[in-house]
DNA sequence: TGCATGGCGCCGG
DNA sequence: ACCGGCGCCATGC
């Protein structure tokens, strides 16, 4: 049996919501994100994909404390792994591949697509990010257009501006 | 099945 | 530098 959290918690971005696995000591994370509607809807989802997952409400100081402190610049690796439970093998192979943008950088969606062995489909890449079940743990933020324009992040394109200043990354000079 | 829809890229005016 | 237009590809209905 399937069992996962889910709590909340406030940060400088706003009310953030996670469901999150237990693994022996340390915490996976199956959702975090800023919108509770995506939220909601992630549920279902599994709900539907899962019949047999129990869902409890249950935090983790662990989980709160790392990304509040990743959030204040604290710690630069947030140190919590990802748990697919959803996504087509091409949306797992571009947030795997987006894992790997060390913090600090940032490349283009184009780049993106590249390095995960898919050389022509950078439209697609960003509707994978779009996808992007975990936000900051599958770092987004730092995949830009290659204009040098930060492109889209969600709704909110002020909190892509505001982990991309966080990070020092400065908006026109994309660093390989 | 086909077709529209995206967090994009490139080129020409 | 700034558009518009077209091309690109995985998904969803």
């Amino acid at each position: 049996m399937l069992e996962l959290f889910k709590d909340d918690f406030h940060s400088v971005i706003g009310t953030l919501y996670y469901i999150w696995k237990a693994l022996n000591n340390c915490p996976e994370i199956v959702f975090l994100g800023n919108d509770r509607k995506a939220f909601d809807r992630y549920i279902e989802k599994l709900k539907i994909k899962f019949s047999d997952a129990e869902l409890y409400n249950r935090k983790s100081e662990e989980v709160e404390i790392k990304i509040s402190n990743y959030l204040a610049g604290r710690t630069p690796d947030i140190d919590l792994k990802p748990y697919f439970l959803t996504g087509s093998d091409f949306e797992k192979k571009i947030w795997l591949s987006t894992i790997k943008i060390p913090y600090g950088a940032a490349i283009s969606y184009k780049e993106l697509a590249q390095k995960a062995g898919f050389t022509r489909a950078w439209r697609a890449a960003g509707t994978a990010l779009n996808h992007n079940p975990v936000m900051l743990i599958v770092p987004c933020h730092r995949v830009i257009k290659s204009s040098g324009e930060i492109g889209f992040f969600g709704r909110d394109t002020k909190i892509k501006e505001f982990l991309l200043n966080l990070e020092n990354i400065s908006k026109n000079k994309k660093i390989k």
